[in-house]
DNA sequence: AAAATGATCCTT
DNA sequence: AGGATCATTTTC
């Protein structure tokens, strides 16, 4: 039950995987925290994805290969988003770990996010890799061993998720707009 | 070579 | 509501 989860996890498609990640523990190091939000990216037909109509770049590279491995970008040039690989090698998919409840490492998580409230520890892609010390050093990492990498665990009954629009992509089109957020319910955690 | 663009966060 | 801040991508 406390093992990292498996490459088969991950080979799903990212709605599916999406949803089984609420409840699962996220780690770096002496720091994690169980994840509470995400949001799929499903691949060249999804106008938000980064890999939107089969663009392949030295940035989306890692979309491209096989399941299980971390996607870590910088964006606005201050901040770091997590994601994971998810489907088949090829298909180049993701899952967004949006927020997570803190749970190992508190003191070193709140040094890292200058002393804030424990609720604006992991409340936000952003804020989570500040807080983890993800940074673009894992990018392309393989998250089935070591110590960055998500514990499986009990799964959270389907009562418990909230379905909406993804953030932040007014600039997908109709995308902008499929319900391909996942939270759970009532936790404070979850960002705005 | 230069310009545009963000899957965000924090402060006014 | 606006600014920070810069790697990556796109355009000239």
């Amino acid at each position: 039950m406390n093992k990292p989860l498996s490459r088969e996890f991950y080979a799903r498609d990212a709605l599916t995987v999406a949803r089984a990640l609420l409840g699962k523990t996220l780690l770096h190091g002496e720091t994690g925290g169980v994840i509470v939000e995400t949001e799929a990216y499903i691949g060249p037909g999804d106008r938000a994805c980064h890999a939107w109509g089969g663009k392949r770049t030295k940035r989306t590279e890692p979309l491209f290969g096989e399941s299980g491995y971390a996607y870590v970008y910088l964006i606005y040039g201050m901040y770091c988003c997590l994601n994971v690989v998810t489907g088949g090698a090829d298909e180049p998919q993701c899952v967004l770990i949006r927020a997570l409840q803190p749970y190992l490492g508190l003191e070193t998580m709140t040094a890292r996010r200058g002393g804030r409230p424990e609720r604006e520890l992991c409340r936000g892609p952003g804020k989570l890799c500040q807080a983890l010390d993800i940074t673009r050093e894992l990018n392309a990492r393989d998250m089935t061993f070591g110590d960055f990498l998500i514990l499986d665990g009990p799964g959270v009954p389907e009562d418990r998720i909230a379905v909406s629009k993804r953030i932040g992509i007014d600039y997908a089109g109709e995308a902008k707009d499929y319900p391909w957020r996942f939270f759970l319910k009532g936790e404070p955690w979850v960002s705005r």
